[in-house]
DNA sequence: GTCTATAATAGGATAGAC
DNA sequence: GTCTATCCTATTATAGAC
């Protein structure tokens, strides 16, 4: 019985990363094989429910991923300027300044995204409510919190699309310059 | 010699509303036949090259509409407070209030991007200089005037990507809404 | 300009050996 | 748990009649 050449998180990551760079559509079998190093029958054997099943296993990597490395140290102790702060910097360095798509994105627009609407809505809710939550620390209003962290997601998302149309990463960084000023001032 | 059955915009408006729907890769030649009434052979005759060709000739006739839907009012008679009204009617009603998706961002994210690149851009920064142009005649400095429009693009197309990751139409409403009450505001 | 028919390939998936 | 070998279907693309 061969030993294992990566973990199953290993694999996660590689075919998460993968679904970022083609697409749900765009990463064939062949591609998600070459990501990981695994033959096909090698990855039905993790993923028996072939592709759909691959992309699931990963949205809950990805949603465990969230959960620690961006929602965890939003409950930690420190300032909300701080804690906003260090979850945009996650954020940057997540997406590499705008360089690398968003899982969640391509799934949305992948023709099997009913198969996924559960987890796609649970991540992007998730997010919602820990920037909510900051900003009601912060002192806002329950209705201004909702507003500015549903903000929040909509231009790091809206921006990773206009930084790929127009192979300008600045749009990215000014995207990201502004939410640090604006999220968290209180309401005007 | 049969008659065409549709007119070549016709035609280019259907294939533009396939891949809206289904995506770059996912838009299949039986789709786009079945969503023009052609078959497979006549699409070949209108777009010797295929698929790659059919998004190409479909880019360069959603940049023919942008010109005289959406970019040629923001030059006629009016205030700009009320031609801002009127593009972002225009959006909503062509984004069917968040329901439908954007052809810019399905491109970018298809495999075959490098391909649509140049289009892609010339139509990101078309609509972003068409926005800044009313900043300015609103009397707002250059660099606020390129920020608010750049701005605007990203939330259009993040509050898209929301929408469709969350089913909550509310999203692009919302944006929508705040993006009236902003773009032309006053420098804070 | 549209069609039928066909080719050629790539994609997803499975069986069974080791 | 990984591999080789195979299968089937969908997909892209082309040839040629009308």
């Amino acid at each position: 019985m061969p030993a294992p050449l990566l973990s199953k998180a290993e694999v996660l990551d590689r075919l998460l990363s993968a679904f970022r760079d083609k697409g749900y559509e765009g990463a064939s079998l062949a591609e998600l094989s070459a990501a990981t190093g695994l033959v096909r029958s090698s990855l039905y054997h993790h993923f028996p429910g072939g592709k759909e099943d691959m992309a699931e296993q990963v949205l809950a990597h990805l949603d465990r991923q969230l959960a620690t490395d961006l929602f965890r140290p939003l409950r930690s102790a420190g300032t909300p300027a701080a804690k906003l702060r260090a979850m945009l910097d996650t954020i940057d360095a997540f997406y590499e300044g705008g360089r690398k798509a968003c899982l969640l994105e391509r799934l949305c627009a992948s023709v099997d995204r009913t198969r996924f609407r559960r987890p796609l809505r649970r991540a992007f809710t998730a997010w919602m409510e820990a920037v909510g939550a900051l900003c009601l620390e912060a002192g806002l209003p329950k209705a201004v919190a909702r507003a500015r962290a549903e903000d929040l997601v909509v231009r790091v998302e809206g921006a990773l699309v206009v930084c790929a149309g127009t192979d300008d990463y600045g749009v990215f960084a000014r995207t990201l310059t502004a939410l640090r000023a604006s999220v968290l001032a209180p309401r005007r």
